[in-house]
DNA sequence: CCTTGAAGCTCTAGTTACTAGAGGTTTTAT
DNA sequence: ATAAAACCTCTAGTAACTAGAGCTTCAAGG
């Protein structure tokens, strides 16, 4: 038995994230107090605990939602075919996730040209600057 | 001379984009036809290419607003000092761009491992879905 | 010249994943 | 009983765009 502030506790997940979770349907909406007041079972810390965590790994609410459908936590069996498709999520956030580390590593060699550039011109217009106006000097595309 | 699409084309900027960087100042506002249309220069178009490079390579809006301040193509002398507070924004934005890769790489590798087990568990539970739910087998922190 | 389609206009609101704050109620601890 | 902490709903903001509605202007072709 937990209270919004419980769960937020146990799950390292602000309080206004947990609703925000109940109104799009991520988490269900659990039963209330007398007052009104949020109860949460275990089931909902396991599942919360799901949740961050896909978000960590970088996978977006969507495809949490669809992890959560094959998995036990959903009232669904899993089976062999559920194990494939979670698969399949996993490798295309895999894929996006290496595009996006190739991308930023590009980026990175750039800043650094730039700032090697400025520490070796320091009696001229500086590089980033020039770098920033004028997209010939830019090497990656 | 350029329209709005003229401008938008030669910039690799949508048209929307151009008016939402108006919207917030990053863009002067242009000269109108009398059909009230946008009328761009030469300068418009060095800046806006500016801008666009320096979201190509991560910096956000705030930033390269200031960037801009120290750079010619705001009517400002570039002097030694706007040199140092530009080469300042652009090492800001190398560690971020560092921490970023740092960050994905572990994301990446814990997926992997997810992704190898998977391969190896084919008649077990999803290890995807394992994973997950237990966060004691995840091991990035 | 006229017509039509392309290009432009402002305004509102949506996307994603949160986050903040206002103004109120309930719970808890002293 | 009281005061503070915790909870509630609702609205709106953050960042950087993006989409669409309903209108006007421009340009090209007949």
């Amino acid at each position: 038995m937990f209270s919004i502030g419980k769960l937020a506790a146990a799950s390292h997940c602000k309080i206004p994230t947990i609703r925000y979770y109940e109104d799009i349907g991520l988490l269900p909406t659990p039963r209330r107090s007398a007052g009104n007041q949020r109860i949460y079972g275990d089931r909902d810390l396991l599942r919360l605990r799901f949740i961050r965590h896909g978000r960590e790994l970088g996978f977006d609410l969507k495809a949490i939602g669809q992890l959560l459908q094959f998995s036990a936590l959903d009232h669904t069996a899993s089976n062999h075919q559920h194990s494939h498709q979670a698969e399949a999520i996993a490798k295309v956030q895999l894929a996006a996730t290496y595009s996006r580390i190739a991308r930023l590593q590009s980026l990175a060699e750039e800043l650094e040209l730039m700032l090697v550039n400025c520490d070796e011109s320091n009696d001229h217009q500086c590089q980033v600057l020039e770098v920033l106006a004028n997209h010939q000097l830019c090497q990656h595309h």
